[in-house]
DNA sequence: CCGTATCCCCTTAGATACTG
DNA sequence: CAGTATCTAAGGGGATACGG
């Protein structure tokens, strides 16, 4: 097992330094990966699929709720991205198997970091919602 | 300056049981948070925040292509969840002044591991898509 | 200056049925 | 089993104009 530490310049203006510059540019890459993962269904499948490979059928029920047309468009999105791998068996009936590819397991601890961060703070985000919705 | 560090677990098992179990709930933290700064504008407004304190029309300004009905709609969204501070000052002209909350502020370092990740790999996921589309 | 009000488009996604 | 086809609904987002 690896431990892989994420180190992160908190003071505002260094933050700021380092990303400002090619945000405004609708390329920038986390302006790209942000409209990417930022879909429904994506980040579910790539942390379900981070327990390991699963066929089409098992990510249709355990991504509970997910209709066939939309997990085929979330998982071609993905592997056209290089993200997850799509392999088919030769078999009667078919067989395929989708996995994280390294890059798409590469995305599990930033995306963890936000899950962390999302935990500790829903509270916090409930209450200020609720502030909010009677004033 | 403040250096806060994210550790993270990088073993696949660890990372997917700390996972599991309440991801298909809808209302789990992580879908919840994802489902409101994945638009397209959020993460653009909270990181042109990380340097400072904006008014309504620097903002529009800075965060480039955004009208201001949408720039609206999203410091609402931004402010109801407590990420965001709205100050209006009884001036003629008027001046409303918005900055980023500590709870906004604390979104940075995680928003930034995405940023990091998306700059290292942009490239590759560019390559894969390019060789997905020729096939 | 700081927004609202309209109108329109387009994408995303859900429901349902069907096929190699 | 692993999808595709078709239809529909919802809403996010853009353009433009206007108001306190």
């Amino acid at each position: 097992m690896s431990l892989k530490t994420y180190s992160v310049l908190m003071d505002t203006n260094a933050v700021a330094v380092a990303v400002r510059g090619d945000l405004d540019d609708p390329d920038c890459p986390t302006r790209q990966v942000i409209d990417r993962i930022g879909d429904k269904w994506s980040v579910l499948v790539i942390l379900h699929l981070a327990r390991g490979e699963l066929r089409f059928t098992e990510l249709r029920e355990s991504v509970r709720g997910v209709t066939p047309k939309v997990l085929t468009r979330t998982l071609r999105a993905l592997e056209r991205d290089g993200l997850v791998s799509r392999r088919v068996y030769a078999e009667v009936p078919p067989r395929v198997e989708y996995a994280l590819t390294d890059l798409g397991r590469s995305l599990i601890g930033p995306l963890d970091v936000l899950r962390a961060w999302a935990e500790e703070n829903i509270t916090a985000i409930a209450r200020s919602r609720e502030r909010y919705d009677v004033a």
